[in-house]
DNA sequence: CAATTATTCAATAAATAAATTGAATAGGTT
DNA sequence: AACCTATTCAATTTATTTATTGAATAATTG
């Protein structure tokens, strides 16, 4: 093997796993399976796509090793293959929010409509977490919440907000966080919580990108 | 603009950029640019393109705003937009090297070639300065140890290589690096070294993750 | 062991990306 | 102003990727 062949076979390898993230259904894949396993039903679901459409992105991601399964019960589980799937992602997604003002805009412009306005970012929580005047909200679905969530949250999932509105104080201030920056379940939580009084704001980043940061979590012990 | 429109957009656009960086020679290329600005000539030479199909390439990293211009007398010289570029690059080679094993393995046994066992790991570098029993060698083109390289590192371009052993002391480790871990130069460097008699390594990253871990180094102060 | 359910495979058509060639453009130089 | 030189554009062919449909598979349950 030569030098050239070498270079050929380095960068094509690297370029198909690229490739295999090149696609905006598996970019959102992607950024599901980072809460967790699922199984194609619910990714088909969460994203839109057929059934049999989703499970061909799957295959796709799963030949270039970025996902892997597990089996339960009649259930086939997909989640991603590692941490080093999520750090790519979310290094393209900083690229893609930094360098593509498209992408700042749209984010912004959505939250807009929601009344989201001065949201927290992952750090500014941090800090109110050690001043103790904060409440923080998981409004993602239970399930996500139970696999792990940031030190002292409550899993509040949206559905439920409505229905558990006295048991959250009007005296602190509410940051939401859910599965990450383009999860808009945090967005349609703080429109609500904002529209009852209360000082309500959402954290820009997800779960996972606390988890990234090595911020304090509480995990699911068993299993 | 509907839930599932904000979607189909972010992710849309994130997957453009992806997709531009998708591609075997453009992710040659963006290794090279980590370097600094070099001209489509020299690119198309790096690479084995046609000056054609390289001017292609590069213009759809320009269109994803993965690299910017700047003009120089007759030459239009291309460098990355950004750092935001060169971590997701790395992103997708960390993930590209630990969960494909094959470009470990091609890495591995390409070196094996060069007898460039037990190389040195960026964070052993480090170690190995502070006790200042080491002689680093940046031995990558002038011009780009000019534009900057890692603090104490004498400048011998490979070609120089053989002109300059007598004044390489063969009393110390002697560390070569090079542009990353897909360049051969520090490779060559070191099977001369050891051929010469001489206890030369790699270092396995480049200068460009040298920066990024945010290391000593000493950059062009002009311009 | 047949039936059920979740998932995957195979085949096709439509869309997108790549390499090649030669012509066009746009700075700088004489 | 005419001429260089570096770079880009346009047009073509070939290769790859995507969505869709319906059939096939494989584990589980009755």
């Amino acid at each position: 093997m030569n030098k050239r062949e070498f270079k050929d076979k380095i960068y094509g390898e690297l370029a198909k796993v690229t490739k295999a993230m090149g696609n905006p259904h598996r970019m959102e894949i992607i950024d599901l399976l980072a809460q967790g396993p699922f199984p194609v039903e619910q990714i088909a679901n969460a994203t839109g796509l057929s059934i049999a459409n989703t499970s061909q992105h799957l295959q796709t991601l799963k030949h270039a090793r970025l996902v892997q399964i597990t089996r339960d019960g009649n259930f086939i589980r997909y989640s991603l293959a590692g941490e080093n799937v999520y750090n790519a992602w979310a290094g393209l997604r900083e690229l893609g929010m930094v360098y593509n003002s498209e992408v700042d805009k749209v984010v912004k412009d959505f939250r807009k409509g929601f009344n989201d306005l001065d949201p927290v970012n992952a750090d500014d929580l941090l800090k109110m977490i050690e001043k103790k005047n904060v409440v923080i909200l998981d409004v993602r679905p239970e399930e996500e919440y139970n696999r792990g969530h940031i030190h002292r949250a409550i899993s509040v999932p949206l559905e439920q907000l409505g229905d558990r509105l006295k048991s959250i104080p009007k005296s602190k201030t509410i940051v939401a966080y859910c599965r990450g920056p383009f999860c808009l379940y945090a967005d349609e939580a703080v429109a609500t919580l904002t529209q009852k009084g209360y000082n309500a704001k959402r954290m820009t980043e997800g779960f996972p990108d606390w988890v990234q940061k090595g911020y304090p979590v509480e995990v699911e012990t068993t299993k």
